[in-house]
DNA sequence: CAAAATCCATACTAATTTGATAGGCATTAG
DNA sequence: CTAATGCCTATCAAATTAGTATGGATTTTG
């Protein structure tokens, strides 16, 4: 019931280049320190994200990445959804009996509201305060 | 962002108790042949379930086990919590930036307030229909 | 042009988790 | 006693995760 570092990382690579949309491309190596990440690693889950045309490249010296849309047009299910998949808390739900079937769609529908009304706009506005929320520790 | 099948094959057990509490003990071995699953890996999956009390065994022939309350008092999260660990989308939500956690955090209550507002009465009672629900299929 | 910066692609690997299987001991009803 | 059942430990194969390694290909700066 975990979403891996893929979809952690890749986020991350999103809301930083949500943050500086507009200020040119910015490299996988400023990122990469920026975060403490592997280099190699990011490289190959921001692959995914160019296929399917989230991100646009631009090669050589100075080169880097930028988002396709502008921030508020991108959500976190997006993104989710190129790096872990279908969003779903089981797979083949139609195969399950019809109670638990009930229940994974419950579940799978509130991740899908959460992931789907959450955009790079709003992840990235709130990365610069540290504050913390009212809400944030209980579980 | 799965559920594996130790917290999938755990319900299952716990509906099929819940279906016939209050029958005497069931034997792990009916509920593998009625789901057609390993007898063995069934055993594996409910010795957590006994040792924190979930379910009581009674040993022997004619043995088996019988929830230890009634099935409205136990929830889908009582169980997935003791088969799966945690309810959470990322460990260590603590440990994000603020964004994302905060991302983390909604995630996390939408699918706890699904799982622990559904009993396993809930989930008994839906199992013998076999309509299917109007929302069933769409991703 | 040459060198540096950067993206691009493929293959390999170590650790962990998942989903079992195997075999035998302990307990109880009949 | 004996058959049915729970209980326990060990082992294992496949898949997934989280990277490393290597070597390009492409573009810009100087």
């Amino acid at each position: 019931m975990k979403i891996s570092t893929k979809g952690r990382y890749g986020l991350t690579i999103m809301i930083e280049l949500a943050k500086k949309h507009g200020e040119g491309p910015v490299s996988l190596k400023t990122i990469a320190q920026a975060n403490d990440l592997s280099e190699h690693y990011l490289e190959q889950l921001i692959a995914p994200l160019r296929n399917t045309g989230l991100v646009k490249s631009i090669r050589g010296a100075y080169g880097g990445y930028i988002l396709s849309d502008v921030p508020s047009k991108i959500t976190a299910g997006d993104v989710i959804r190129v790096l872990e998949g279908p969003i779903t808390p089981v797979e083949g739900i139609e195969d399950e009996e019809p109670a638990k079937r009930e229940l994974w769609i419950r579940i799978r529908d509130a991740i899908k509201e959460v992931l789907d009304n959450t955009t790079l706009e709003d992840l990235a506005s709130h990365s610069e305060d540290g504050e913390a929320d009212a809400y944030m520790f209980y579980i």
